[in-house]
DNA sequence: AACGATATCAGTAATGATTCCTACTTTTAG
DNA sequence: CTAAAAGTAGGAATCATTACTGATATCGTT
């Protein structure tokens, strides 16, 4: 056997299960804590890298130098405020045609793509 | 005067000028040391920050750490083999549309998008 | 050409996110 | 129940990047 379960990457897991905005390790962290006070910050990276690479947790690299998680693996699109920073989930059909479009004069195999789109979200437009 | 000439920079931007391939500040800073021996990686990194806040270069957050940079300030997209890790400006149309595909339902101003191509390049499907 | 204000520099220390290491603990197959 | 294997806590180490500091270079004004 391989994989063997534990309770703080359950705990890790549940966690991410719960918010829809994307949270830094850091902030996994913090909250994982209140249930496991003895948890350490190794271990909430390696089980993140863990379950990310298993497919169970989307890592997204959104620019601002920390890692964010996305407990949601169905393929979807993020939208990152370039005010206050925050991630949100956009719901739009998914646009693989673009690799198509991309492989056209590309000598190589284009498997996928990530796209990112940067703005102001509702709430910094109103504030302003 | 809010700005000054410095050599330095110049043997920046001329050396990212010559280069298609989008290197790190790393390979910045090795290579301008052969004219500017005693450059500072400092030095360095506070002249592409500075460039790519004047729009004069583009910096790449292709996922692997790193910053790339890249001296082509005009739009355009760019792929990532996950063999090597190379980055290759893809030769495509201006896919601008997605914008608004993404702002449908969705409450905030999308101002723009960044997307990266994954995949295989052409090098790496040879030897394989 | 010399002056003075200030941007820039080299060198180095500091930072912040992430990973690695090691001795101890938990899980699980038999 | 037991023991091998995987997981953990805690802290040190790493890596890219940024900040600090006293010295240097640039440039508008004389």
């Amino acid at each position: 056997m391989a994989l063997k379960y534990s309770r703080q990457r359950e705990a890790i897991m549940n966690f991410l299960m719960t918010r829809k905005d994307h949270p830094t390790a850091d902030v996994v962290y913090d909250n994982v804590r209140k249930e496991f006070p003895n948890i350490s910050l190794g271990t909430v990276y390696r089980n993140l890298t863990l379950l990310s690479d298993m497919g169970e947790l989307l890592r997204l690299r959104v620019g601002d130098g920390m890692d964010h998680f996305d407990a949601t693996t169905t393929p979807h699109y993020h939208f990152i405020c370039n005010k206050c920073g925050c991630v949100i989930d956009l719901n739009m059909e998914s646009i693989d045609s673009i690799n198509d479009i991309a492989g056209t004069n590309f000598g190589g195999r284009i498997d996928g793509h990530v796209a990112y789109f940067y703005g102001t979200c509702e709430n910094c437009t109103d504030h302003s």
